[in-house]
DNA sequence: CCGATCGTTCAATCAATACTGAACGAAACG
DNA sequence: CGTTTCGTTCAGTATTGATTGAACGATCGG
């Protein structure tokens, strides 16, 4: 951390900003700004090290980041320590985690929906009316996660081919 | 709130939990749910009557959803107190912040592929790539707002004609 | 086997922020 | 005018959740 130019503590700091501002943990944006700038695998160690926080928490949110399926585990011949690197496409993680958040909702209204006395016009319709905008968006979401994913089939992410 | 039905406190409620999730006061979520749920204009006091919350709440929660153009003021004749009633496409205000969102995102970077080293070419292409992500999704969003919007341009959205 | 190192977990601390109650200024009404 | 009823603001409280340090079990190296 000690060498590393401002753009990159910059970046990093700033991906915690964004990450807390859709309601993820900071050091878990932090961490992702940190692979987004540095090639490879690194230990938990190593992250602990680079970006000033508790092995704790960089084992809590290494691991939340793994679970959204934005870092990936991996090995390094020789050595026990647990390596993460970033996934494919980690960005359209991201996105499958809003089209999830959006079927929450849809549910919810439908529920609502079902729930509530037909003869509350006013209600149903507006319901009715929420309920196919989400629905609408989801899709074009999930359309676009499609398309952005074929897009970078052909193209190699490896870091160390 | 006490004759209320199990269904409308429920999905108010549920809206609030939504709202939390994302990033957002709990009471801003149940107002805009109550408002989904019942017709008309409505005022500070009755909604902190129904809400069973303070009236500072309801003021700063509804003046949130106010700037997010998701509610908006009127006026009942004889009546000086403040009403508020939702906008016509409400909804779309929300996909607005997620666009305002990416598009800090995107400078976020532009700055950092600006201020970093050229020959960095791990990172460069990792935040190109990304950096071209965002700008595709945003402009996905951008479009579905429009095409939400012009659907429902003919159609009424008054809730008292 | 023994010591060291690793990742995880859990209680405790800390920080952020939602929410409230009281105080205030403004506007309506008599 | 004086009173009442608004809406807002602000200091204080409470709650939520992130972060940490210490303790633990597991695994490796010797």
């Amino acid at each position: 951390m000690s060498d590393t130019p401002q753009a990159v503590s910059g970046f990093i700091e700033r991906m915690g900003l964004a990450a807390q501002s859709d309601g993820m943990p900071r050091i878990a944006g932090r961490i992702l700004g940190y692979f987004i700038i540095h090639d490879g695998p690194a230990s938990l160690a190593g992250l602990a090290r680079e970006l000033q926080v508790s092995r704790a928490s960089v084992s809590t949110n290494a691991r939340i980041l793994r679970n959204l399926g934005v870092l990936e585990a991996t090995a390094v011949p020789g050595d026990r320590q647990d390596y993460y690197q970033l996934a494919q496409r980690h960005y359209l993680r991201l996105l499958e985690g809003y089209v999830e958040r959006m079927g929450t909702m849809s549910a919810s209204l439908e529920q609502a929906e079902r729930e509530l006395p037909a003869d509350w016009a006013g209600a149903q319709t507006r319901l009715a009316d929420m309920h196919h905008f989400i629905d609408t968006a989801r899709d074009t979401i999930r359309e676009l996660i499609e398309r952005l994913a074929e897009r970078s089939d052909g193209v190699s992410h490896e870091q160390k081919p």
